[in-house]
DNA sequence: TTCTTACTCCCCCAAAATAGTGAGGCAGAA
DNA sequence: TTCTGCCTCACTATTTTGGGGGAGTAAGAA
């Protein structure tokens, strides 16, 4: 058992391309016989990565009919830090039950355990096993393997990291503190003039600190601004 | 070796109050032979939770000196995703290394590991383990040991996250499809103008969204409720 | 030393967002 | 049925932001 634990992390390691992450999907989902084992992650965009063994069908779907908007699986797991079984959610939406007999007619099973990641500026990961059992069976099979996958959860994060460097030093721009502190007191709701006051500077002072953390920031506006900022991670409300 | 980790992670379970994981951190330094093992919160206000084998003197000190802003540690371990081995760091910035010097002086060994923790909005914390010991020694005790820490790094957190009810049902409102769509669209970077034709409504429509989610999320300007969308998990960029 | 980066302050004016009202239709729940 | 929540549209006046300039100090890196 610790043995093949031993084996897929192996085989993650020497994985250098998408297509061996894909492979280490399948040979995980062979081993813990479920039917499906992906990972991937989240945006709104869209599937930037992601590695498993959903038919490409489903994925379509799910991008296309923008299933990611209603899932109850992301949702809850954006909101939490500890893995979910799919049952424990929050199914009582009817787009929500659509959605999952949606999934199941597309070679889904019934059972469901993901596992949230997140990563340095702001990276959300989900790594899913899902299978066809019933809540007993499946509750021990959580049960018993919930350390291993979750090393694995990780591992394969690490490895999706290092292949699309993610956060490295060009994607995340460096604000100053006067910066960090402006786009702060903005996210917390004040205006400029009330930011500026808790800074015990002009007006026009903040302003050059608001449009220069705009402009590392590659954004369109203040509200903008304060939302990338938020997402990567540089400011903390 | 396993039974112990084991019996550390259920004497964890079982405490309830913050003296609870304090005494399991000194189970654990005592346990694994460090000096330190520390639990902690990170966040630009000052250390808002955490528990640790540190002397108090020690983390005064660390506040009152803002070694937070300096400390290679932390910002080493925000932009990654890995744990990390203190003496791989950067330590070229002079008040670096004087942060160092007087962490020894105040009881720290020389080496130490730490392990960044992240949960939902933004949460991020960091297990510390230190100790003195030569470099190669220190390898060895991590690589040894490092799977097993990262499970009780994990397991710290959830408990920690549930002391403090980390963003629990209640505080996160429910915003309509369209109010989500809108808060999205504004999070993006559109104005209200292209929100508007993005959901092929007139920019009078999507105000009352706008003011609709600001309502419900608390916010007193656009900017706040995208935030606050953002950090809620209500949205995701 | 020189150069860069961060920090601070000021002007004007156009564009965008906000606050205060209003109303009607349509679905699902009590 | 009545009520509530959601979706849609409209007006006016005020406040807030954004874009375009420019300029000086201090600290730290090359």
């Amino acid at each position: 058992m610790k043995a093949s634990l031993e084996q897929h992390l192996s085989s993650l390691q020497n994985a250098t391309t998408l297509e061996g992450l894909q492979g280490v999907t399948e040979a995980l989902r062979d081993h813990y016989k479920t039917s499906h084992v992906v990972y991937h992650w989240v945006n709104s965009i869209g599937e930037r990565f992601g590695a498993g063994t959903y038919s490409p069908e489903w994925v379509d779907r799910y991008l296309e009919k923008d299933y990611l908007r209603l899932d109850p699986v992301i949702f809850g797991c954006f909101q939490r830090f500890t893995p979910v079984i799919w049952k424990e959610l929050d199914w009582s939406s009817k787009p929500a039950r659509a959605m999952l007999q949606d999934a199941m007619d597309h070679g889904l099973g019934n059972q469901g355990y993901t596992i949230p990641i997140r990563g340095p500026s702001g990276q959300f990961a989900l790594f899913t096993l899902n299978s066809q059992a019933d809540d007993q069976d499946w509750h021990n099979f959580v049960d018993e393997n919930a350390r291993d996958l979750m090393i694995i959860a990780h591992e394969l994060n690490k490895k999706a990291l290092e292949f699309e460097q993610w956060g490295d030093a060009a994607t995340t721009p460096m604000l100053s503190p006067r910066e960090l502190s402006a786009m702060t007191y903005l996210a917390k709701g004040m205006n400029r003039a009330q930011a500026a006051a808790e800074m015990t500077i002009s007006e026009h002072t903040l302003r050059v600190y608001i449009e220069s953390a705009r402009h590392k920031l590659g954004a369109l506006n203040t509200t903008h601004a304060v939302a990338r900022a938020l997402a990567t991670g540089v400011i903390i409300v």
